[in-house]
DNA sequence: CGCGGCTGGTGCAACGATGCACCGCATGCT
DNA sequence: AGCATGCGGTGCATCGTTGCACCAGCCGCG
């Protein structure tokens, strides 16, 4: 199953096989092509990956980085990518850095060490310097569900969504229907978008005429590294219950993602009050649970699928065609997905 | 960067260099070694995998082909199986079949072009004739979440929870809180566990003294392809419709996962019920969200780590050790988890 | 002294694909 | 006739690593 072996049933040189393969057989007689064509799929042959690198340096293999697929939101992102770059002819060596920069940085060295020369990269790090190494040396890097920074490589291309405008809208949901009292739930705002989503929610305040500084924004509970799953929810749940110890609380909130807002909402029915009603919850991402989850969950909705083929398509033109190697940003315009988490306020603050 | 410039910076031949880095430094003097130690880590050298792999013929990839990792129980897995590898250096190129078994084929001859010798495979197909080719000249098969069958590849190690068990245990746990009308929602029983769990389930109410016959099975929705997680969902809610409508609806429900099972839920509050009062739902995986949803969801566990793991070790020790090619079979015991979607019968069934 | 055996390494031919440089032939042009 | 040009394809060195076969040097032994 070699060239060689083609090159004989066709009784010609490996060498024609070999331009055939690539696309050099603009001078090649129809029937020696058609003759190299029979022999290929007679034995069945396919070349060897390993030798076409190692002669080429190039693959068709990139690597995406995420913070874990156990969480639905980069599963979707997993799958999406994967379903672009198999269209291709590309493959995705997955990785999970479970939160560790550490292994994230690990995991970029192993995959340049690979072959690999384009990478997405969900990072949960502000800077991106751990890499800058290789991205020096050639690597591709697509950071994605991150904004780009002043600091960042002058060749990054990142994809994400337009994280203000969709916490604006959905702040701006909250408003319209009447809430004075909002929350914002998130983790400790150390990554970009995470601020940004801050941002958005302020703004949407500011123009209904609110305070912000009347608004409720609820404690921050872990450091930097608590973007996983399970942590999320759970950080929402504890923040719902700080918030039901308030005062006043809130009678909307908005938190910064889908499996936070489902904590949100599992605390606040452990405090005894029911989502959609007592309280309106908006979360962010529209995850398929977000349609499942009783009640159903108001959401700003990511274009995941189109935003994960934007990821490949950049990365693959950049890496065979050597297109642009100028940086670029592409920010998608999220939806606001209204079900049955959010409704007018309550007439009094229930106790 | 190659293994040459290391020899010449350390003053020896590559073969030395070589024989070091392959673990054949037996008759090495500990001096030469730290030479060539110091050699490596002064010039950051990491050996070229491509060359390694074109030479040996091996390589430290093992794909692994799921349905989607959208759906999140194939996403932990996919996280814990990463994980497993990681630790021996080995990685996962991740592949969806998204349900569709030529699809499925496809990946697995890719795999195998690309060198991967080690494959885990979830397969929605019962028979696994397509793949037999490449099994026969030497692919190492997991088959994972789908027990063995009779016309296996004599080499297949599968790796499975005890299904019969599991559902059982469900079931059981409905009868001894006194429910006697009970359903099961599923698929198509096309595959392997799917026809287990139903074993299950119909033996725990024998041996609860009730007819199977009386006990209601959801109508089927779906043909074979209907193993997705909105797929999976979308039948729960169907099915719940179906069987509201009935002139006596079941008071407890056991689904053929977690994902149906949210899907039942939400269909029986579409029909104005509550779940884990007038209904009880079980479901079977625990996935993270089971501990979320509103109701919690009472379910059986996969010990989905450990089962990760046996998969990786399996495939690994088959791959390099030249391990036992003996086929085998690996049942893990399932673990119900009780939460709050299920109680004792409501008085009277709910009009 | 001469031979065998051990020690600590080295030489070299692969692995399979690639793509530049080159080649023989026929034709066209002056 | 002499030279350039186009056509259809081939030869060969090369990518980085591996591991078998081999080799010098030394020791011990009869």
């Amino acid at each position: 199953m070699t060239i060689q072996q083609v090159a004989t049933e066709a009784g010609v040189s490996p060498s024609t096989v070999s331009n055939l393969l690539n696309g050099r057989n603009h001078r090649m007689l129809p029937e020696t092509r058609q003759r190299i064509e029979r022999a290929i799929d007679k034995l069945g042959y396919r070349p060897n990956r390993a030798a076409r690198q190692l002669r080429t340096g190039r693959n068709t293999t990139i690597g995406l980085v995420v913070p874990s697929v156990g969480n639905p939101f980069w599963g979707a992102l997993a799958r999406h990518l994967e379903s672009a770059a198999l269209a291709e002819g590309y493959h995705v060596l997955l990785c999970n850095s479970e939160r560790d920069p550490r292994r994230e940085r690990d995991y970029v060295d192993e995959l340049w060490a690979d072959g690999v020369h384009g990478v997405v990269l969900c990072s949960s790090l502000p800077s991106l310097e751990h890499v800058m190494p290789l991205v020096e040396r050639g690597l591709q890097l697509v950071a994605f569900d991150r904004t780009s920074q002043a600091g960042d490589p002058a060749s990054l291309v990142s994809i994400s969504v337009d994280n203000a405008i969709g916490s604006q809208l959905a702040a701006q949901h909250l408003t319209d229907l009447g809430h004075r009292r909002l929350a914002f739930v998130s983790g400790a705002l150390a990554s970009v978008n995470r601020k940004e989503r801050y941002r958005g929610f302020t703004a949407a305040l500011e123009q209904a005429g609110i305070d912000p500084a009347t608004s409720v924004r609820a404690p921050v509970k872990g450091d930097a590294d608590d973007f996983g799953d399970v942590e999320a929810s759970e950080l929402g749940r504890a923040a719902a219950a700080e918030l039901l110890a308030l005062e006043e609380p809130p009678t909307g909130i908005v938190a910064i993602n889908d499996m936070c807002a489902l904590g949100v909402c599992r605390g606040l029915r452990d405090g005894g009050l029911e989502v959609g009603k007592d309280v309106s919850v908006v979360g962010f991402d529209d995850i398929v649970l977000a349609d499942l989850y009783a009640p159903t969950l108001t959401t700003v909705r990511q274009p995941m699928k189109e935003m994960a083929a934007a990821a490949f398509t950049q990365l693959r033109s950049r890496l065979d065609d050597s297109g642009p190697t100028q940086g670029q940003s592409l920010l998608f315009r999220p939806e606001l997905i209204v079900r049955e988490s959010t409704a007018p306020p309550a007439e009094r603050t229930p106790s």
